[in-house]
DNA sequence: AAGGAGGGCAACCGCACTTTT
DNA sequence: CAAAAGTGCGGTTGCCCTCCT
């Protein structure tokens, strides 16, 4: 039996559970917020049922936990998904599909909700522009071969003026990711289970290489393996200081891309659409 | 200026898995 | 070992805001 309470703007939902304890449900209040990050703050994360039950909190364990996880927690991360960011979603998206926690474990700061909510918001409403299914091999193919590379583009336009950085056309580009030399890519551990605690750096020094005299550092093999085609992330960093990301792509030529949206003029049209809604660029 | 449409995002739901008793 | 409780995760919903007409 659910009441609906209507106040400050806003619908805040009140029902009661088997003990008749009032629940309640909706957009949390400023007051609750702070309820929950003092004693999280004091007793640490873990047992959401009592947390909520200790607290007075009207909340279910859950609500409770999923309002840490994805808003109060120190190392949450606001505004705009970053290109790196973007570039890494889609990668990741291509090898795991929609494990969202996963992903998110490889971007600190972001909430596997966020991540999810970014995909439906701006790769699937792309997918259904283009009228073709977002896990079909058409839109996985533009993904693969024209978006990802395009943002590589971009990436490496927005890190570098310099023209040492550029490795000819061999599909090396550079960007300005925060990574230290011998870099490895690890998962984010604030989002790894049953974890607790400040969130770690997900990019740590590599602690072996396998080539013992490069700088080079490949993303780490949990993420290269098996990955699809060929197409995989690279990390490394120039004697520059600046990081290299090479991305292995096949060479498509336009005739070959054209065949995937029915010629040039739609190409065209295509690229416009992106430019327009700049999504990922 | 007002109303409608659509997008973005926070929050909820249900199920599956893990841990505890 | 089984049941209950706790937790994690992916899918879905609905509210609010912005943009367009």
């Amino acid at each position: 039996m659910d009441a609906e309470v209507r106040g400050c703007g806003s619908a805040i939902q009140v029902s009661s559970d088997q003990e008749g304890m009032d629940i309640r449900r909706g957009p949390w209040t400023d007051e609750e917020d702070s309820m929950l990050k003092n004693y999280v703050t004091i007793n640490g994360e873990g047992r959401w049922n009592s947390v909520a039950r200790c607290t007075g909190l009207k909340r279910t364990g859950k609500s409770c936990r999923l309002r840490w996880l994805n808003y109060l927690r120190p190392d949450v991360k606001r505004g705009n998904i970053t290109l790196q960011e973007q570039l890494l979603i889609l990668e990741l998206h291509s090898r795991w599909g929609n494990r969202w926690s996963k992903i998110a474990q490889y971007l600190p700061g972001r909430t596997d909700n966020e991540i999810k909510n970014y995909w439906r918001t701006r790769v699937q409403k792309q997918a259904k522009q283009l009228k073709c299914d977002v896990n079909s091999k058409q839109f996985r193919d533009a993904m693969r071969y024209v978006w990802m590379p395009r943002l590589i583009e971009r990436i490496r336009a927005m890190a570098t003026p310099k023209s040492q950085c550029l490795d000819g056309p061999t599909n090396t580009y550079c960007s300005d990711l925060p990574l230290n030399n011998q870099t490895q890519l690890i998962p984010n551990q604030s989002h790894a289970p049953m974890s607790s605690g400040l969130a770690e750096p997900y990019l740590r020094p590599a602690i072996s290489s396998t080539s013992s005299d490069s700088s080079e550092a490949r993303v780490s093999s949990d993420l290269t393996n098996d990955l699809p085609c060929g197409n995989y992330i690279e990390i490394s960093q120039n004697e520059s200081g600046l990081i290299q990301q090479g991305l292995d792509i096949q060479t498509y030529d336009d005739q070959h891309i054209d065949g995937w949206f029915g010629g040039g003029d739609t190409l065209d049209s295509f690229w416009d659409y992106q430019d327009q809604n700049m999504w990922f660029l």
